[in-house]
DNA sequence: TTGTATGCGTTATCAG
DNA sequence: CTGATAACGCATACAA
């Protein structure tokens, strides 16, 4: 564990030379330079960086809070932003707090604390709702909803939702149930918001029984498709507000020997990898997830620099994708 | 940004005192103790844990090395890998390398440059082969095979392979097919291995025509499924080195017609999350990636210790699961 | 272009 | 139990 003191004494130079050599060679000789590099290269020396973070004050390392890694369209996202952090030189903290805010503050402490320089939130919710997100802490907020403050990047989530419904109506859908998220998870409101402009521009009477609650895991699709399949009355076509969901709802379907989508219509939302590779291959929404990460680290990137992003919110395009998994209804 | 002196200067006592009883409170009086708690909420300090990290000579990180965070398997793995490195107040921080030894090398040099205290790899590798990995780097393999050196934890690749294909021959099962990984990759070497095993307890010859190679992504599965497909004398059975080939391969069985498991058998390996959910669902084998995770970081805090884990080697049970993808051959 | 000297915030040593 | 002070490794202002 050599330190810069030896390398100078090894090349015969100052410290500062040395610390030059390696930060700023512009501004030392060539004969230095080749000192200093021989030096390095025979006493092993690697420089501390604990050690230039302390002194520099910078930790060049972000946080990025997810609520669960093993979601594939998350990881996707996170997967995009490691790749830009890494290309900036910065690390990445991977915090997964599965939804509890003890955690989520154990990582904002990490920042507060220096340990890193900013934080990217992969939730839809407001960052200064469910705790007190420190106002001086760099922070953007990545798949968000429209009541999400402060810098973000997300899709139009009540816009795509409507396209999906539109759709469904103009393929001559009218019954159109819909698998949701938690009441109260901003992307429910935003896509339900979608769903009901669809039905309204239609002249479509919403029916409140044809919503099942869902918390956007397969089980929970899995689950909330039964409740149509126990309706006199079923849906011909199912909104799922995302693709994990919907492919529960056809394994449920399937089981009660519904045909998808011949019997009944579903689609998803995110696309997936397996959305492709299910059976029938999902309609869906493509959320632009390598877009979406590489935008946040640029702005919290910007942000540490100090440049000031305030409401700053870009809002990027999302594709509806068709695929196997709709068709006409069928006619009883 | 208040700093330790400014609230040694606000409970008018020494810094060593305002240290102490952060660290150490036992070895401080009552009375220093809230003229310290009470300054610190008044100044509104923070301890600057990067002075803390330069001064201990430890960054209280690990970085996490993985080909590609947005497998399900691997995301499962690192989560669990989290979960247990915020209980004992390790950060970690996420490499996703890509396969690219470039990347890998810019990560390992973050241990040597005092930001991590470890490495994590997820990979089949042999961690001294494709490239050099310091000796004196504390470092612990997860995911290996028989081959991997070093502090490791991995299931019996080659066992469960050939409790799949025993089970497949029990069936009624002789001409079983393969879908591996890239010849090379020490899982396909693990897990041929069995296969062979399993063939030649039962006294099947093998058929090299029946191996096809895939890269365990699901694309591969998908057109290493076709060679198969076009095959006069075809397979009854599939026996795929992951469950993302499976499902690719299913996928294309489906598209020429071929029934699964009524035509042709397939299996899978690891038991992602979607094993359970796709059409059929798939028999396969599930790794155990909560408890490997787990058990990874605890070898590592080990190692980082100072313990001695040479060659510890803990090789965890994986369990063959049977579902839908898999019955008794056709007769023809 | 180079060297000297100082300080970053903390912990630890050593006296008191 | 407490305080003064010396490190830790590096970057930089200032002087040469």
């Amino acid at each position: 564990m050599s330190n810069i003191r030896d390398v100078a004494r090894e090349a015969g130079v100052s410290v500062a030379t040395v610390s030059r050599a390696l930060s700023d060679p512009d501004k030392v000789s060539q004969t230095s330079l080749n000192k200093v590099h021989s030096a390095i290269d025979k006493v092993g020396y690697r420089p501390n960086m604990l050690a230039r973070s302390f002194r520099s004050a910078k930790s060049y390392a972000v946080v990025v809070l997810v609520p669960d890694i093993t979601n594939p369209f998350f990881s996707q996202v996170i997967r995009s932003i490691e790749d830009r952090a890494q290309q900036k030189g910065y690390a990445v903290l991977l915090g997964d707090t599965r939804g509890v805010p003890e955690r989520e503050k154990e990582y904002i402490r990490r920042v507060e604390t220096r340990l890193a320089d900013g934080v990217i939130q992969l939730r839809p919710d407001d960052p200064n709702r469910r705790f007190e997100m420190p106002a001086d802490i760099a922070c953007v907020n990545v798949c968000g909803c429209e009541s999400t403050s402060g810098p973000r990047v997300r899709i139009d989530n009540r816009g795509s939702a409507r396209s999906v419904v539109d759709y469904l109506i103009s393929l001559g859908h009218r019954r159109i149930g819909v698998i949701s998220g938690l009441k109260d998870n901003p992307h429910t409101v935003d896509r339900l918001a979608g769903y009901l402009e669809s039905l309204e521009a239609a002249g479509i009477e919403f029916d409140k029984s044809l919503v099942a609650e869902g918390d956007f895991t397969t089980w929970s699709g899995l689950n909330s498709a039964k409740q149509f399949c126990a309706m006199p009355d079923k849906p011909t076509a199912i909104f799922c507000m995302n693709d994990e969901m919907a492919i529960g709802a056809i394994q449920t379907l399937k089981q009660h020997g519904i045909r998808v989508p011949e019997d009944i219509s579903v689609t998803g939302f995110d696309d997936i990898s397996y959305a492709r590779y299910c059976d029938p291959s999902l309609t869906t929404v493509t959320q632009p997830a390598e877009e979406m990460g590489k935008l946040a680290m640029d702005m919290l990137l910007r942000l540490i620099e100090g440049e000031d992003l305030a409401q700053e919110e870009n809002v990027l395009p999302a594709e509806f994708v068709i695929r196997k998994s709709t068709a006409i209804p069928r006619k009883d």
